[in-house]
Parts: C-alpha cells; structure tokens; sequence
RNA sequence: GGGGGCGUGGCGGAACGGUAGACGCAGGAGACUUAAAAUCUCUCGGGCGCAGGCCCGUGCGGGUUCGAGUCCCGCCGCCCCCA
C-alpha cells in the first residue's frame, strides 16, 4: 500500500468504489423482515436464554427526533449484540398514544384525536422502520386501541376488587373558563395556560390507587435493583421519604370545645425537652377555634390561606406565627405548658398538621422563636462541646450531639435518645413510634376525552358500581364536539347514560378517564402477548419478564418508573403475573444537543438555513444562506422546536443513510451524558463508512476463500493479534455501555488493517480481519455489515444479523513481550522491551541499564526497586 | 436550603492507583488534481533546546503513596434532583 505507483493512481479508481447506502439500507431491512429474524414465541422454550431490550416507548408527535434516535439506537446495539451472543431477544415497539396533544390538535384543526393519532403512528412508524432497527413490529400495539385500554379497564377493575383504588376527595385547578381540570404545569402565575383565566382551587371527588400501600416495600426492593443508576434509586428513595418519628399527644391545659388534645407528628423526639411552642397549621381545628373568638387570628387565618401552599413556596416564605391563647402540658416536664401558635410553614396535608417547636435544633423552630421571642433552649450538645458554657451561636444545631437538659434522656446520643423518648411515651400513653411517608396516593382522575375511561357507573341508588367484565371495553365515542368548553365526554349527549349493571335503574357514566401514566406502567408486560384476551398471558410475563435492559430518558427517572414499579406490584397481588420488579436493568441515556442560531432581528434560525465559514484565527462565523445576513451563534443547547436548533432524523438519513447517524450518535461520547449534534462529526461518521466499505471492496480481489487461517508470517501474526485483542476490547465495551469506546476500538483495527498492507502471505488473516470487523460493527452498523459480508461471503446464506458473536482466541490475546514503562522516583525516564515471562532479576537490569534510566540515576545508590508485572519499573534513588 | 454528580488539549472524550491525552472532530503542512471534491501522508497540550532531551500540565490548595486525573481533607465553578 505504501509503494505508491503514481501512473496508475490506484486511489482515483477507489474514489469510484462506494457504498450505496439508498439501496442496501432498504434492501437489507426487507431481507430482515422476510427472514423474521427479529421474531420471537411468546412463551420461549425453555432452554432458551431469554433477553428482553425496551425503550421507553415514544409519544406518536407525528416525527421522531434525535432524541429518538439515540434512544433506539442504543437500544438496537443491545439487542444485537445480545442476540448475537445467543440469547432469545424480544425487542418491542409500541406507542403511548393516549394524551393532550390529540386534543389540541382537534380544537385547533378539527380533525378527530384518533385520526391525528393514527396518522402519526404511521409515519413515526415509517421513520423509525428506516433506522434499521431489529425490532419485531408483530408486537405493535397504541395504547389509544380499544384493545389495550379495554385490557387496562381490566386491570383497573381488578385492581379495585383487590382493595388498590379507591374515591376520594382531592382539591384539582380549576380553569372557570375552559371549564377543565388543569394539570399543575398548564398553570402559569395561577392563570390557565389557555384561557388566562384565574385558576380555582376546586375539590372534587376522584380516583386514586393506593401506591401508598407499597411504600415500604417500593422502598426496600431498590436495594435489589443492582443494575439501575444510583441516583435514580436515589430521587426514588426521596420520592417515597421514609421518615420515622412519633406521634406524640399533648393535653391542652384547658379543653376547646371537646378537644381535650392535640396530636403532633415529629422526627425528633429526642428534642422533647427543648419545646418552647406547639404549632398547627391554618385548616387545623384549633386555628379555626382560636379564629373564632378572635377576629385577629381569624384574619391571619385568612392570610395563610391566599399564600401558596407548595413546599417550596413555603420554604422561601417569610416564617410568620399567630398565638392562638391556648396552652398545652409537656408530656415529660410535670407541670410545665407551653403556647399553641398557627404557623405558615405547618403543612395540614403532612403528618397531622402540627409540630412541636424546639428552636434549638430545628432551623425553622429557630427562625420562628427569635422573632416571636419564644425560648430557645439547646437540648443536644455538639461533640466536645461543654455543657456549662455551651449556647447556640445564632443558629439551631441539627447534627449529632449528646443529649443534656433533658432529665432521663440526658448522656444518650440523639439515635438512642430518640428511642428511649419514644419507649416513655408509649408507655405513658402519650405516645407512638410511627413512621411517616412523603408519597401520597396516586390520583389518575383526568377529565378529558383522549384517554382511558374509568370503568364505573355511578347510580343513584347503588352508589359507584363498577363495569361488568363481560361489558369490557368501554370505548371511546367516536362523534365528540370539541367546540364546547369542558370535558367532551360529559358534553356527549347520550354516551354516559347508562342502566345501572346492579339494579337496571337509568344511571351515570364514569366520565373521567385515566392519566396517562397509567397506560406507560404496564405497556411492557403487555408486549410479552400482545393479542391475548387477558390483559397478558401468565407463561409469557413469567418467561419474558422482567425487561432486562430498559434504556429511556432521565425525566422519567420518579414518576414512570415509580408507577410501574406500582402497577407490576398490583398485577402480582391481582394474580395477573409472579415478579416484583418490572426492569431489572434500566439505562438513562443523556439529551442530544445543538447549537442554536439567530439572525440580525433576534429570529431562530434553524441550522440549515446558516451558510458557516472560517476565519484565518479559526473562528467560525456564519451567514443567514443565499445573502449577507450575520448570524449569532449561540450556546449548545438542548434541541428544541421553539429554539429551532433542531436537526431533522429524515434529512439525516436522506442524506447520510441510517448506518451513518447511528455511528456518529454512537460515537460522540458516553451514552449517559447530553451529546452535541454536529455536521462535521456527521462527516467524519460517514467518512468511516466509506472508508470501511472501501477497506473490503478493495482488498476483495487478493483474499484467498473462507477457511482456517493458517500460522503465517510475522506480519500475519500480528494482524491476528489485533483482530482478537480488537474482538475482546469491543465486547467488553459493549458490554458496559460504553459503545463510544466501543467505536474508538474499531476506528484503530480499522487504521491496523490499513496498515498491515496486502500482501500475499497476509490472505487469510486478512480476510479473518475484515471479516471480523464488519461483524464487530454490525450492531452499531448493521446495514453496512450485511453489505460487507455479502461482499466477503458471496452467495452465504447466513446474515450477520443470523451469525454469533465472534469470539477471540487466547492464544492470540497473549504476548510475548510485553512494553514497561521505567521510572526513577515516579518520573518516567524511559521504556523497555521486555519477555512476559522475565524474572524480576532480568528486569531490574534491563530497566537499570537504559541509557536515559542510567543518567536518571546519575550513579546514585538505589534504595528501593518497584516492578508492577506489565506496568511499571520504579527506582527510588 | 438539602441531596447527588461532574471539572482532562481548540472541541467530544480515553486512561484495573502505574508511559495522561487512545479514538474522533476541528486546525496546520504536503501529495494527487487545471481546479475543486474525494482520497492519501505527516503534524497537532504549553514552554525550553540544533539535538539527545529537559521542565510544566488533568479547576484551586493540602495530604496519603515508590508513584495520584484516579484515593482522603478543604475550597472554587458548573449541572441535575428535591425543595
């Protein structure tokens, strides 16, 4: 290769050789499909080694995006290379097709939600088909087909009978305008996202299912899910919010009305002793007492109510009180009473709407007592710490410390302390040892039409009975009116009414259907049997069952996952499957990124529309195309439509075949972080496919046929070396996702190949290395890898997609020498060649003896000689 | 405010505590072209030196170690989650 000949200019003929990706991708996709090579039974036989790869399945917006395409190309490299490892795949697609947009697309443009909806599904479902992706698409199912939400209705009624839903109260936004429910980010600065209208705090009544009711155990099993992110375990964890505490009971000093006590939550009772008030929120019965005998309070009340009521709200809130006059006793200090004050920052929604204050070692206590002048008394002594001089130095202390001032909790530290509070309160009756849990239940009440409906049927005489089974499903009206304001189900005129099932009495619809949510947390099971009369098929959830790799974005890291943990939990209990945890592997790919542009006027220009140049100091500038329109280029941000830093996955493919994105997507960096979409990196992946593509077209006329290769010469054996250290190198990086070393490993076998020429000797390893790395590439480039082994392999019958994972030879993996670094003091001075199996001895003297080593040492005496095997020789002089 | 994560060339990033910067992108020089594209070769952290080579360098300051991007402590900056 090296020994040019310029007559003949071998390059200006290989200019010529190219891959023609328009024709292979579709040809090779149809061979896919006609083979069914993606197909798997429902229930495997059971020698096989089953491998389930999802992603989280996409909203039908009508395009995919890069984001999509990162999500499923990833997803596809798992799925092939799992497969060529010779597990059974099952690799699904489906659509979470239920949802708001469908209906703003019908307000907005007439069209029926379901015809938006399935037009959608059909090109998405084109697009994605042009990826290449090994999915088996006989498993296709929407979530808005009457055969999975009639399924999921199912479910919903099961869940019911099995105690895991229930009715109840719950306040909602109200849009008065729109006449809708308003979710909490469709309101901005308390107006209605549409209308602008003032948003109510309306109650109404709603359902829920009672995830509460897993708490602990949605907590516990986390430990076991050893193959998801840490930190999503953690914002899972936090999610849930174990807190363990008391309930404790404080005796008023004199009745109100007939409350004789007021019950408070805490998470420290071993601060006990350091009260100084009682707390209770706005709604608490005792501020609605005080409020009304004193006009005062009452207007403070009133006041509380107006102000936001998140927690984060409440948090930057100024802290604000109002004594309310009443008094309560200390549980421990005979005779002892402390105030009872309404407090803004006392939640009635958490624990049980009143807290007891101990400044000392609580920053909000603290807050509050110093400016209402309330005593603050340290009660925990911080480590060496002395107790006669010890005083808060203008903050509460809410770490570990000794217990003092605190009769017989005194000398305890605040662990033990809390557990001996709660033993004296327990057994003076005062008092329990609870444990206390920031998820609430799981409200699914939407009032909306492009959705689920809920199964029930309200009657006047019977109360709320539910759907009988055999009258499943309860579909949608296909003729709603979008025109009106509200729910388009409750505006239809005849839908909702209904004969009671219980008593054939006329009666009501259900007409709130189910947060979407709902359909996303058991869409995976239902793929394991996709047409079975049950919503699924016991054999096939426990065969298939759980997902062992899920990939999808890190915004769905608490609520999807939380809620299908939920849902897997309940389907067990209603006998519908036998497992806990759905997704035992879960991946959270990271955002893919753009730079964004803006024209003279401050417009988003969207990249194509930008003509870029270089100038001579390498700063890149641009101008709006076809004219002299200066261009801002602005930050790398995440791709967005608004921002119109968007770059379309169609034109990509158009452009560079589907191979192309999926190398460079690959490529670019670590999946789990954001990535930045570039053209120029586009480029240089599609340079790489050629340049393989013409790797093999070229070396093509000297290969001897496919056979064993043959011990050949010097430079053959190092080829083969490369070939097998390239195969381990590559499955361990596909093995830890780390597909961009992945790519890395193959772009320098690729540059191996190059350089080890073509001579004669070197026929077979040649072949074994070309061979080697189109199967390598194949799941990242599977069309290209067809391409090249149809080239290598005329008239095969097997495709890559068909063939197992190559596999290296040790022998070829071990060297016979191996390269030290030498080190004098830590520093290096210089490298040696080195037999693997040298002695220490031979080594040191080696190492010793290099010129650059010897100076090094400069005829110092060497106090010390480190050898690490393979690595390192260190001399300390 | 609490919790978590991350800081490595111009850029994306490699690197079981053991030769920092693999691989790619961008750049530079050259070859082939009338030219461009394509392709190929060389070069590409900073500084010093004719060169052999030397010094500095993984956000900053300490520490542990024969040896620290990697481990520990304290800062600074950015990002995410919960508020």
């Amino acid at each position: 290769m090296n020994d040019a000949t310029p007559a003949t200019r071998p390059d200006q003929r290989q200019q010529d050789i190219r891959h023609d990706f328009t024709s292979a991708e579709p040809r090779w996709q149809a061979e896919w499909e006609k083979r069914a090579c993606f197909s798997v039974p429902d229930v495997p036989p059971p020698e096989a080694r089953k491998y389930y790869v999802l992603e989280m399945f996409p909203y039908p917006s009508g395009k995919i995006h890069m984001g999509h395409v990162r999500n499923y190309t990833l997803g596809d490299v798992v799925a092939r290379y799992k497969r060529a490892r010779g597990h059974l795949v099952m690799h699904p697609m489906g659509w979470d097709a239920f949802g708001l947009p469908a209906e703003n697309a019908a307000r907005e443009r007439g069209i029926h939600p379901g015809t938006w909806t399935y037009q959608n599904i059909a090109n998405m479902r084109a697009e994605l088909k042009r990826m290449g992706l090994s999915i088996e698409w006989d498993r296709e199912f929407a979530t808005c087909d009457a055969e999975y939400y009639g399924r999921q209705q199912k479910l919903f009624l099961d869940f019911y009978r099995a105690g895991l839903v229930e009715r109840k109260e719950s306040w909602v936004n109200w849009d008065p305008v729109d006449g809708t429910v308003l979710a909490n980010e469709q309101v901005i600065d308390g107006r209605g996202w549409r209308s602008g209208a003032l948003v109510e705090k309306k109650k109404l009544s709603q359902w829920f299912f009672s995830i509460t009711k897993y708490a602990p155990d949605l907590l516990e099993a986390l430990d076991g899910l050893d193959r998801w992110p840490e930190r999503v375990k953690l914002m899972q964890a936090n999610w849930i919010g174990r807190s363990e505490g008391a309930r404790v009971r404080f005796r008023l000093a004199g009745p109100v009305a007939d409350t004789t006590e007021v019950e408070v939550f805490t998470t420290r009772p071993d601060t006990l002793f350091g009260m100084s008030f009682l707390a209770v929120a706005a709604e608490h019965p005792l501020a609605q007492a005080a409020a009304a005998r004193d006009p005062k309070v009452a207007e403070f009340v009133a006041e509380c109510r107006r102000m936001g009521t998140s927690e984060a709200a409440i948090e930057q809130a100024e802290k604000r009180g109002c004594d309310t006059g009443f008094r309560v006793a200390h549980p421990f200090i005979e005779g002892a009473t402390f105030p009872v004050w309404i407090a803004n920052f006392v939640l009635m929604e958490y624990g049980t709407g009143a807290i007891f204050g101990c400044p000392g070692h609580d920053e909000r206590d603290f807050e509050f007592a110093s400016k209402y002048g309330l005593a603050i008394t340290p009660v925990v002594l911080p480590p060496g710490a002395d107790p006669a001089s010890f005083t808060l130095d203008g903050a509460a202390y809410t770490d570990d410390g000794t217990i003092f001032n605190s009769g017989f909790l005194d000398g305890l530290d605040v662990a033990a302390a809390k557990r001996r509070a709660i033993e004296a309160l327990e057994a003076k009756g005062q008092g329990t040892g609870v444990v206390n849990w920031r998820l609430r239940d799981w409200g699914v009440s939407r009032q909306r039409y492009w959705g689920c409906p809920i199964p029930f049927i309200h009657c006047e005489a019977c109360g709320v009975v539910p759907v009988p089974d055999d009258q499943l499903p309860v579909k949608l009206p296909e003729d709603v009116d979008f025109s009106k304001p509200g729910n388009p189900l409750d505006n239809h005129p005849t839908w909702k009414h209904v004969a009671c099932p219980s008593c054939g009495k006329p009666a009501r619809r259900e007409t709130d259907t189910c947060d979407t949510f709902v359909d996303s947390s058991w869409y995976f099971a239902r793929f394991c049997s996709p047409r079975a009369e049950a919503p699924v098929t016991k054999a096939a959830v426990d065969a298939w069952l759980p997902v062992d790799q899920y990939i999808g974005g890190i915004e769905h890291a608490i609520l999807h996952l939380l809620y299908s943990r939920f849902f897997t939990r309940g389907m067990r209990d209603t006998g519908h499957l036998t497992l806990a945890e759905p997704f035992a592997g879960l991946f959270t790919q990271g955002m893919v990124q753009h730079e964004s542009y803006k024209g003279a006027d401050g417009r988003w220009l969207y990249p194509e529309e930008v003509e870029f140049s270089l100038a001579a100091d390498g700063t890149r500038s641009g101008v709006v195309k076809g004219g002299n329109e200066p261009v801002t280029i602005g930050r790398v941000e995440a791709m967005s439509k608004s921002k119109r830093n968007t770059v379309d996955p169609g034109a990509i493919i158009d452009r560079y075949g589907a191979d192309t994105a999926r190398w460079f997507i690959l490529s670019d960096n670590p999946p789990e972080r954001d990535m930045e979409w570039t053209e120029s990196g586009v480029a240089g992946a599609y340079r790489f496919t050629q340049r393989l593509y013409r790797l093999v077209a070229t070396a093509l006329p000297g290969l001897p046929p496919a056979g064993p290769v043959p011990e050949g010469a010097e430079g053959a054996k190092k080829l083969r070396q490369a070939t097998h250290r390239t195969i381990a190198a590559v499955t361990e990086a596909l093995e830890s996702f780390a597909f961009n070393v992945a790519v890395a490993r193959i772009h320098e076998f690729a540059n191996a190949i190059a350089e080890a020429g073509g001579g004669e000797e070197m026929g077979a390893a040649r072949r074994e290395a070309l061979e080697t790395i189109a199967r390598l590439a194949s799941p990242m480039m599977p069309h290209l890898a067809e391409e090249l082994w149809s080239l290598l392999r005329p008239g095969t019958e097997a495709l890559v997609a068909q063939l197992p994972w190559p596999e290296a030879d040790p022998a070829l993996l071990r060297a016979e020498t191996v390269t030290l670094a030498v080190q004098v003091l830590g520093k290096l001075r210089g490298t040696i060649e080195v037999a693997v199996d040298a002695d220490e001895a031979t080594i040191f003297a080696l190492a010793e003896a290099e010129e650059n080593v010897q100076r090094s040492i400069a005829g110092k005496p060497i106090r010390k000689r480190i050898h690490v095997p393979g690595r390192v020789v260190n001399f300390v002089v």
